[in-house]
RNA sequence: GGGGAGGUUCCCGAGUGGUUAAAGGGAACAGACUGUAAAUCUGUCGGUCAUGCCUUCGGAGGUUCGAAUCCUCCCCUCCCCA
């Protein structure tokens, strides 16, 4: 149902928000008659988004896309949250370099169940529709999937650009490989999708899906790319298996330090794509910023709160402010810090053993190079000596490089 | 089915009998510098209380005083021809 509001809001003024932050829109013109089709007959737009369950986590990222959700969720349309189960059963298609296990039907479903309280963080739970494609994808029979893929020929699929530089660079191509973005496709034709989100790097799949709606005698999707925001590192596209990633369950704390190590550069992109300031805004922080009137680190600052405000709530944003401030530029404490109980057997511990024991290297050597590089401190205090021991009748705060912290509590045995 | 090229440490990639825990690059981590930035520079980057020992170069055997390097079989990938 539509609300009385976007009854009101004409056609161009929606178009407006549904453009902000879009790379492409195919084709617009398909896009306002279906806008037009739907204020007219009050039917809403079904916008489907389609996301891999492999990885539980839901990052900023993601969440580029999960904002352009909204957007359509606030102009009346119906969101489709598509998890893509059946496909993730199957394995993965992309990312050669490591061989990913199929994950099981349980995994899925936690992992299902762990998107949804996630994406309930930003969209209206009431308006937004899951569903699975393992609905009708583990109904189909061979014959029917023969059928599907009578639909496209292979050299269409090799022009996909990594298809094509895969193949290009003799690397292996794996036939189901390409059964991918025709059951992407396909599950548009089941969903009848009117528009379909995604990254501009799924535009070849989302433009398989209109061919399919046409040859299946549906109108075919408008389908609308988002740019890819790099991850931390800011190069690459921000993922999971990258470690680039900040998830938006990460603890404010987290999430506050890791847009603060952001680079300028990069800090300006995830303004744009993340941040809810208005164009004008933005136009003059680009401006401060170059005149030098506004401190990156400033603004850097107001991203970050902006963020966890979003995910958590304003005293989080300001307690991680305070303590981001406290440990780095004043090279303070945590407020909390983790504490490790260690059982001592003897009366004193090697120390590399106690960082090892803590948790905080995977090995002794690790805590030996560490501690020879100047990176470990024992009470405010750099330890240079790999042979340091320590006795069991106090509790000692250890602080490894910048921001690792542990607190040793001896427990006689 | 025939012919050819490959599989090396987290990734890419050198190494074709000993001085090789294995060049170089990337990632990562640490130190310096800073705005915890980024960039840059420096260092570390299999394990082991450790001038030794153990594990690692697709897998399993074998040759040798000694193998990632040679041989045999197997598994996997790519290309060309059919």
């Amino acid at each position: 149902m539509l609300t009385l509001y976007t009854i009101v809001m004409d056609i161009n003024e929606q178009l407006a928000i549904i453009k902000r932050g879009t790379v492409e829109i195919i084709s617009e013109e398909g896009l306002v008659e279906k806008l037009k089709r739907s204020s007219s007959t009050g039917i809403s737009l079904k916008v489907k988004a389609g996301f891999d369950p492999t990885a539980p986590d839901i990052h900023l990222g993601h969440t580029v896309l999960i904002q352009k959700m909204r957007h359509f969720q606030e102009l009346g349309h119906e969101v489709i949250f598509l998890v893509g189960d059946f496909t993730a059963m199957i394995g993965d298609p992309s990312g050669r370099s490591e061989l990913r296990r199929p994950l099981s039907k349980d995994e899925i479903l936690v992992n299902a169940t762990t998107y949804r309280e996630q994406i309930y963080k930003m969209l209206d739970p009431d308006k937004t529709r899951i569903v699975f494609n393992s609905t009708w994808m583990d109904k189909m029979s061979a014959s029917s999937l023969i059928e599907l893929s009578s639909h496209y020929t292979v050299a269409r699929m090799l022009e996909r650009d990594d298809f094509y530089k895969r193949y290009k660079n003799q690397q292996p191509i794996n036939i189901h490989e390409f059964l991918y973005p025709l059951i992407q496709g396909y599950d548009s034709v089941m969903l009848i999708a009117d528009i379909e989100l995604g990254g501009t790097d799924q535009k070849f799949n989302l433009l398989v899906g209109r061919e399919l709606q046409r040859d299946y005698g549906q109108k075919p999707q408008v389908i609308i790319t988002m740019p890819i925001l790099e991850g931390t590192d800011g190069i690459q596209k921000m993922s999971k298996s990258l470690g680039n990633y900040i998830g938006i369950d990460e603890s404010p704390r987290e999430m506050f330090g890791k847009i603060m190590s952001l680079s300028d550069e990069l800090m300006i992109k995830y303004y744009e794509l993340l941040s809810d300031i208005t164009f004008d805004e933005l136009a003059y922080l680009k401006k401060g910023i170059t005149d030098g009137s506004l401190h990156p680190m400033d603004m850097k600052k107001r991203l970050s709160s902006e963020i966890v405000e979003r995910f958590y709530n304003k005293e989080s944003a300001i307690r991680a402010q305070k303590e981001f401030e406290n440990v780095f530029r004043d090279k303070g404490l945590l407020d909390e810090i983790p504490e490790f109980r260690v059982k001592w057997d003897k009366d004193k511990m090697w120390l590399p053993h106690l960082i090892l024991a803590s948790g905080m290297t995977n090995s002794s050597s690790e805590a030996i190079r560490l501690i020879r590089q100047g990176a470990v401190s024992v009470d405010g205090e750099r330890v240079t000596d790999i042979n340091m021991e320590l006795s069991d009748n106090r509790e000692y705060i250890i602080k490894m490089g910048k921001k690792r912290f542990i607190k040793i509590i001896p427990e006689k045995v």
